[in-house]
DNA sequence: ACGATACTTAAGCTCATGCTTCACCAACCG
DNA sequence: CGGTTGGTGAAGCATGAGCTTAAGTATCGT
């Protein structure tokens, strides 16, 4: 997931389809490489849960899936939450700590 | 940044640091790999942003920084709203479509 | 039916990543 | 002062990520 987003081509073919459900070729027109390269990408994407696509006729469309955008968010905010919190407690702390200051071992 | 995050060993760093500074050996401990190898994955982390260390003595600690974090999350939230908002969007699209149904090209 | 279009698949190439080992320096411990 | 602890740096290696070419399949347009 995070893996999946690494890539700054991934990350602008997500921008991309932030904009609207594209097809393969879409996808791959602004993005200097074969479009061998780009379904490669667009597997990873997919394998990743980031985006979902489905094949009518010969054009596969890709869409994003929110779900694991959210996912990943919540991952990073959790994190972030216990830190501040952490950080918050770390005044505290440190009034004790200066109260204390140079107790033995 | 995402590249950072991307591997699980250092997502695992992340995570212990969540809870408290920690020194390259305590971050090391419970990680089945060289000191050396970790050394390397904090530069990454570093690197990136998400985190700041600080050498007293021969000890290295080490501390999450909240703003790069911060910046993913607004990144990922903010593509998520994007494509939400075209989400609606589509309800609207659709329903147009359907009473047009079939037109000429 | 025939050619063009839209992808698909496989193979191979190259460079980056993740790891290890080994030698090393610096600071602390007695 | 000498040994141990905590970290650093450079090589070197194995794997995998990202790309390309090339050949193939399935639709679509006419």
């Amino acid at each position: 997931m995070f893996q999946a987003l690494a890539d700054p081509n991934r990350r602008q073919m997500v921008q991309r389809l932030c904009e609207g459900p594209a097809s393969v070729s879409e996808l791959a027109a602004p993005l200097a490489m074969t479009l061998s390269a780009v379904v490669q990408h667009l597997a990873v994407l997919e394998g990743s849960g980031l985006v979902r696509t489905q094949k009518i006729g010969r054009v596969r469309t890709c869409q994003l899936d929110t779900q694991a955008l959210r996912a990943a968010e919540r991952w990073i905010s959790e994190r972030r939450a216990l830190w501040e919190r952490r950080f918050d407690r770390l005044g505290a702390f440190l009034a004790e700590q200066d109260l204390k200051e140079g107790d033995g071992a």
